[in-house]
DNA sequence: AATTAGCACTCGGATAGATCGAGTGCTAAC
DNA sequence: GTTAGCACTCGATCTATCCGAGTGCTAATT
């Protein structure tokens, strides 16, 4: 049991009472009135006294009333302070466990797909919406560039980066070009701007291969405009979203226009913004307003990162309503990246 | 004007008459009375004449009333009927025209991206949902493969088709297994199956690839279990969807459980093969039920096709709700394709 | 014979009370 | 410090009523 000293101003009692009044909401999703908490089998006091602690709890600005006389819900405070010092992390089943390893059965193919079907994972098991942030282009470097040729003008310049990403651009190469020339440019690429970032590809392109291309390739000038568009990085990252209706089914989202927004805001690019405004290290979460991103004022995000060999990869979100079953997403987001990482590391 | 001769059921008052009430009701979402067509300019006979052809196209099957003292509303028979006989097709202002072209004006690295574009041009300018199917796999052959390593066993293979498409797997390979090896496999592979169709990758690799890896390779089972794995194809085909949450703004779906059912169908297999259904050439609508796939009865489905050169790769789809404006979205989707088409071949 | 004016009728949607119940705060008694 | 009791509040639900936009049918008009 927790003691009163994580803060001075709550009392033991009250910090229960708080920590069942959220606990009470979160699956109900209905203001908690002093009697239903008294009806439970472990609280042997009466209702006034309840409403004497629910209302000290409110002028403290943990609870809110929805109307003058109407049950209590958490505020944004008193969700902060029960994430902060209430939250007691829910162990999952067996069962559950097991389905969730269950989903991981198969071998993946590719680092894309093992990334989706975490997302499809989080987001069915906690029935909320799950985003996944793919490792940033700028973090990238290049391991391998090759040019497959289709036809007489048009190609496939494929770039794999050393994180096994794979980015490719359809080309249309000068007629003048003979095919020994593009080997030619290949080669001096590949030579020249192995392990250099993806996003100063275009920069040592220009500096050091110029001069050297000059001397190689003839028709150099449209060759290099040609390049300069193709190494032309215009996604910062690959974003993998799942679940973006189960959030449509809480009560809080029974407004369509409500609905209209939220999706248009998960389909938009301002969300992978304000999930990479998140601190890049541990399990954070945010509530409501403390998003900066307009829109999901009613929603709370938790992230937490992943990683290949111990390296920092990406960044792993569930988006839900405030009203959020905290210690069941905390573990679950928790124990789904840690999963993650693990396949992707081996 | 057109003549009664289309149907010998119908008068040219008739035609007249369930044109406009089509046209009307495909704006006002409203049921559509005798006052409000009388009142119009076009139309010289009172309320209750009206009233009578109404109350005999209905007899017909082409209107439905909502409920006994209603105006009417077409009827799938109705509608069928509109865009087989009355669709007079609408120009596209020059402005529009110009907003079009204008979404093009970029250069396209990536065909995936010149789709995706397209998808999101014609979702906006006919504010329903656009879904685009890429080429099938079915339908492409091997151009060239490639590997390339990550570390000591890690790789990427790559492959490319004659379209231009390239799919990427990430492989582990057999630590007994040497560079050169790596290199001669993948001349193996290229060599015997250049042309080939995907779909058979897997089967001309057990066929007759074996025996000459058998030969070549060291760890030769390992091997072929690594190839026989990344050969595998899973997806179909790639798909593009845009403007999921425009149809969401139409007065039929201010139901929210309707919302989420037609979401979840826009964002499953199905809708997929329902595209798929329809027939392979020219312009298509489907109206309502004659949509087989549960849970579009409501909607309409508008396909053509783009292609490449004249080879036929894709499809156009616009899904809408049946009350949909049928005669600016086949202007649109005729357009779009054609445009699609055009960049794709120069 | 076709058209239209007139009229009774239907039905959905909006508005206004009435009622109910779950909740509160406060006071006084325990 | 706790609790029983009570007056009060407010959303939700139900009902009754009214209004208007629509119909079909009949009889008069063109």
């Amino acid at each position: 049991m927790l003691t009163g000293v994580i803060n001075k101003m709550l009392t033991d009692r009250q910090l229960f009472l708080l920590q069942l009044l959220v606990n009470d909401y979160v699956v109900s999703a209905e203001p908690v009135g002093s009697r239903s908490i008294a009806k439970r089998d472990d609280v042997h006091f009466s209702p006034a006294t309840i409403r004497n602690e629910l209302a000290d709890l409110e002028e403290m600005g943990f609870l809110e009333k929805t109307h003058l006389s109407s049950g209590r819900v958490p505020s944004e405070k008193g969700y902060r302070f029960y994430v902060d010092h209430l939250l007691s992390p829910v162990l999952l089943t067996e069962d559950e466990v097991g389905n969730i390893r269950h989903a991981y059965r198969k071998k993946f193919s590719e680092k894309e797909e093992l990334i989706r079907v975490t997302a499809q994972v989080l987001s069915e098991f906690t029935n909320y919406t799950a985003i996944m942030l793919g490792p940033e282009l700028m973090d990238m470097r290049l391991k391998h560039i090759q040019m497959v040729k289709l036809n007489q003008t048009q190609g496939v310049l494929i770039i794999v980066t050393d994180t096994g990403h794979v980015e490719n651009k359809t080309v249309t190469f000068p007629k003048s070009i003979r095919a020994e020339d593009i080997e030619k440019i290949i080669n001096i690429l590949n030579d020249k701007l192995e392990n250099v970032p993806i996003y100063r590809l275009q920069a040592r392109l220009n500096k050091e291969i110029s001069n050297v291309m000059r001397l190689h390739i003839r028709d150099y000038n449209r060759v290099m405009n040609m390049l300069q568009e193709s190494l032309t990085m215009d996604d910062p990252e690959q974003i993998f979203c799942s679940g973006k209706n189960n959030i449509l089914v809480q009560p809080e989202f029974q407004d369509v226009n409500k609905i209209i927004s939220l999706l248009n805001v998960l389909e938009g690019k301002e969300i992978v913004h304000e999930i990479m405004s998140m601190p890049a290290t541990g399990l954070h979460i945010r509530i409501g307003r403390e998003n900066k991103l307009n829109g999901i004022e009613d929603c709370s995000l938790i992230t937490t990162t992943y990683s290949m060999g111990g390296e920092h990869l990406g960044t792993v979100a569930v988006i839900g309503p405030k009203r959020m079953a905290y210690p069941r997403v905390v573990t679950l987001i928790d124990t789904v990246s840690k999963i993650l990482s693990e396949n992707l590391t081996k």
